[in-house]
DNA sequence: TGTACATCAGTGAACGCGCGTTCACTGATGTAC
DNA sequence: TGTACATCAGTGAACGCGCGTTCACTGATGTAC
């Protein structure tokens, strides 16, 4: 029997990262200190350094965490369709991103913060966007196929959109203040983009 | 002539001021040690006590200034047009915000840097933010008016506008990476808003 | 199966670095007479 | 106008707090024979 030492060892670090998620989303990423997390995990200041060699690593560790889950569903994404003048398309993407935030704002705000701080993270958070970028100009260059205009270059008009997702998610999901529910939420921000996009005025 | 005196403090607490402005632009006002700020001053540590009682102190005397002169600004906009089915009354708006976010980013930054770590800081900009999100809806509201249906409730669109804005402004202006001019970044957010907001799909 | 030793996860007090903040000191400016 | 004293802005070395990080120790688990 020699897994109860490999599987103990586990449990902690399981702990350490459930305990971060816990602690960054009550008092944000950069005001948590080592000893928060492992108080919070019930465990020695000490223990924490088994696991990871600092707070930097840890949010690695759960980024990590979240990109093994992205990737599955990334795959069941592939088949989407492109076409942006249709507004199930672009609530299909709304929607995913949505659930997405829901699920992981607490790490994914601790990037945020992190960036600010670090250049390593600020360098990593800019190229996880970067695909994403490149994935909604595709979306946005299909609207220009047939006789309508997008507002813009497709890399731009991209970022208007990965940029208000971004921020209204934070509002609905962090903050709160939206006043409205997810599904509403949903509906508002895909009729803004795909009116935006793919809309004319009457 | 006792005025030599207060003409030199003046002018340190001044020198202070910018070059606090400048390392927040550098390396971001988290990353700033107060000893940063009197180095690029050109002053020895300890004058800094002088002026400010701390770094989030200095921080309050930039957003004065900063509120200072904008309500001057703000005075002027007094008669503009409300209609947002109106592309111009978009654009205007949208071209102020560009503008106004040009001329203060560094100390617009510094800001949601400090509301990340200070409860203090954060009430102030939720508090700075709400008065432009009632503006702004009303705005919406205008196209509610007459056939033309919003994407949602008017201040959650609302919500939604300002979160492009900074976003897409935070791009434009701190990253510089959208490859646009100031111009045409105006024109494409006020594409996107003005079809978002008042338009319809053809 | 039993015993002796090795290894390892966890502990928490102590150490030390970084940085905010203080304070005795300087030299210049202002005031009193 | 001159002199003596007071005040003030600025200086920078030193102090001390907070917190990340270390490390000797413990008790339990694993291994060797």
């Amino acid at each position: 029997m020699q897994g109860v030492r490999k599987q103990r060892a586990a449990e902690t670090e399981a702990a350490l990262k459930a305990a971060a998620v816990e602690v960054f989303a009550e008092h944000g990423y950069l005001n948590t200190k080592i000893t928060d997390i492992t108080a919070a995990a019930g465990r020695a200041a000490g223990s924490f350094y088994n696991h990871f060699a600092s707070k930097e690593d840890l949010l690695e560790a759960l980024l990590t965490d979240l990109l093994a889950e992205t990737d599955a569903v990334v795959a069941a994404d592939a088949e989407h369709d492109p076409d942006f003048r249709n507004r199930a398309a672009v609530r299909y993407h709304v929607a995913s991103f949505f659930a997405f935030f829901r699920a992981h704002h607490t790490v994914l705000v601790a990037l945020q913060q992190a960036a600010l701080v670090d250049q390593r993270f600020a360098a990593r958070v800019a190229e996880l966007n970067s695909a994403d970028l490149g994935h909604l100009a595709e979306h946005v260059d299909h609207v220009r196929a047939d006789g309508h205009e997008p507002p813009g270059p497709a890399r731009a008009v991209a970022m208007a959109i990965a940029k208000l997702l971004w921020g209204f998610g934070f509002s609905q999901v962090v903050d709160g203040d939206t006043g409205l529910s997810d599904e509403a939420a949903v509906e508002l921000i895909t009729d803004l983009i795909h009116r935006g996009v793919a809309g004319r005025l009457s």
